[in-house]
DNA sequence: CTAAATTGCACAATCGTTTGTGCAAAACTA
DNA sequence: TAGTTTTGCACAAACGATTGTGCAATTTAG
């Protein structure tokens, strides 16, 4: 079913349809008569247009493009969620990519989405190249998660510094001296920031000397082996810091495994919230995103870009939530 | 830049442009040196056709709708990664539509996806309505994990019937005879079968007079609640079979509350397995369901259909995973 | 009653591709 | 050399919508 044939029928020509159909029948001296009937044909036949052609025509295809690099790490399937939810409310689709953490893929589903002319795009990047984000690419672009610094490229993330160091100031005022920190894909500027929280915090409260940084990805078998080696070591940490909720899993295990008793012998802290977190045993403390927040302040940011203003880049603040996976240690007299 | 900016460059048709960017150059007689400098030119000025005008001229989109009722939902959101992958894999982007469990979500997602002039469509239905998919929808569809009977609708799920009997059995075997089974969405055929399996098990067991069933849907809220419930009734279970892993938290959740130790005092079983149920406390026995099969043989079918093959509908086998949350019960002589 | 203004709609171009067909020029045949 | 075949490419019409503009018919103004 097409315009045309809706105007046949209606013996009216397909300017007329279209125009009743896009509402602007004021605009152009539709009778009210001829509208209502264009409507009912319409209605009755259940018309709905063509919308590759029109986008074809109207140079705008009210479809964003989402990329994510792993929507079964359930933080960016909410992500996607929040995202998904918040364009559909402002009439825009969303075209999926999963990057597989692979920042070949990444720049592959740039350019499959920049020829289907989405009108924007979302992406929270592998973290390692930036290029093919910024050069050449016509539409507006909002980074979720993880950023570059000094590029210029418009971006909505938790305050990881802010976050890793509450986490550290945590344990520290829970009297533990050697907390270990077990860090996801270096170079990305979360992992860098939350490194940097820890570290900050481990400094400021004059431990420089227990910093002790493990790890190189966001997954759960690098907490896993992790732990493991850092358990190995000659003077065990009495806390473990894990940068995301992958991690901290892997962490779980390993200690699990060792049977070390947590929080008795070892306190556990994680960057990132999940809701099984609190059926865990012990229910873990953990440092929460804002997800949603994040979610819908990129759309908006997006959506503020594409009616061609500026924006500035935004930090959320996360939120402690305390459990059970942490123990004050007795103070050294 | 358009084909025709590029012929204008090249001095030539857009005809000649592009039938050699089409790989048609053979079937059209022209010579290589031409095709050659098309070739250069257009990787020198990077030139990507509009996929849009691509799209209306071929009456083809390489697009798959999948609409999704909760992507936060990690069973759904791996499905989702499996569907992107092996879809990328054939050349084609997913538009992703999260239905939030809401026929009415459900409904204009398939419409808006039709007018967008998706190939196919992937829909995991909230299981209530079924016409919107079948009347009216000139494309291929393939349901993923909910589905209806005798409705000639092609779908690919796990086999309820068959994972449910088995955990029940399981429990059995362990000595169990109280068991009670908090069900997911009430008139969705996965849970209807997996209700049915609990009490074909049941019942061949010489067990019918036990038969409990709690519960309303798929949620963390519901295991919570329909758990506290059967734990007030004068005859608590020994065991609780949860239909989901939404619903096996709430009843972790619950039960850890009210300081019912799993197993000694209540065992527990999962339908639908999740990577951190082997980190809880006791880890979590469950029935994982074939995922990434189910992934890759809905995408299967989908490119059968577009070929106008015919498919038959597919039930794979899940699996039980022995783990420390079920405990034998000493036979009472 | 005539001229001007308004009303109501249709023509045709356009968005950027692909493709059936046509037509010279080149190559071949006899 | 003249006729036939082959080679190499371009014209122009789609695909299905939207929209600037034009033009009758009707209404209003004077």
């Amino acid at each position: 079913m097409t315009i045309k044939e809706l105007a046949r029928e209606l013996e009216m020509s397909t300017t007329t349809v279209s125009r009743v159909l896009t509402g602007q029948e004021k605009k152009y001296r539709i009778s009210e008569k001829t509208a209502q009937r264009v409507r009912e044909m319409a209605n009755q036949l259940d018309f709905a247009p063509n919308q590759i052609a029109r986008n074809l025509r109207l140079q705008k295809t009210n479809t964003i493009g989402l990329i994510i690099p792993d929507i079964s790490n359930p933080f960016f399937a909410n992500l996607a969620r929040t995202v998904e939810e918040e364009l559909r409310r402002r009439g825009k689709m969303v075209l999926l990519c999963d990057s597989k953490d692979d920042t070949q893929i990444e720049e592959e589903s740039v350019q499959l989405l920049l020829s289907r002319k989405v009108d924007g795009l979302l992406v929270a990047p592998v973290g390692e190249k930036w290029e093919h984000l910024q050069k050449k690419v016509a539409v507006p672009v909002v980074l979720l998660d993880r950023y570059f610094e000094h590029k210029d490229l418009p971006y909505v993330t938790t305050d990881s510094f802010f976050g890793a160091y509450k986490a550290t100031s945590f344990l520290i005022e829970k009297g533990h001296r050697h907390i270990a920190c077990i860090q996801g894909l270096t170079g990305t500027t979360p992992n860098e920031h939350r490194v940097k929280g820890y570290e900050s915090a481990m400094q400021n409260h004059g431990l420089s000397q227990n910093i002790t940084i493990a790890g190189s990805d966001y997954s759960m078998i690098n907490g896993y082996e992790s732990t493991k080696e850092l358990l190995a070591r000659p003077e065990t940490p009495t806390a473990l810091f894990a940068l995301n909720n992958q991690i901290a899993m892997g962490c779980m295990k390993a200690l699990k495994e060792y049977d070390f008793s947590i929080p008795d012998e070892i306190s556990l802290i994680a960057f990132d919230e999940q809701p099984y977190f609190e059926l865990l045993s012990p229910s873990l403390t953990a440092i929460k995103q804002p997800m949603e927040g994040i979610g819908k302040v990129a759309v908006e940011m997006l959506f503020e870009l594409m009616d061609e203003k500026k924006v500035a880049p935004q930090m959320l603040k996360p939120m402690l939530i305390e459990r059970d996976s942490v123990a004050p240690i007795p103070q050294k007299s």
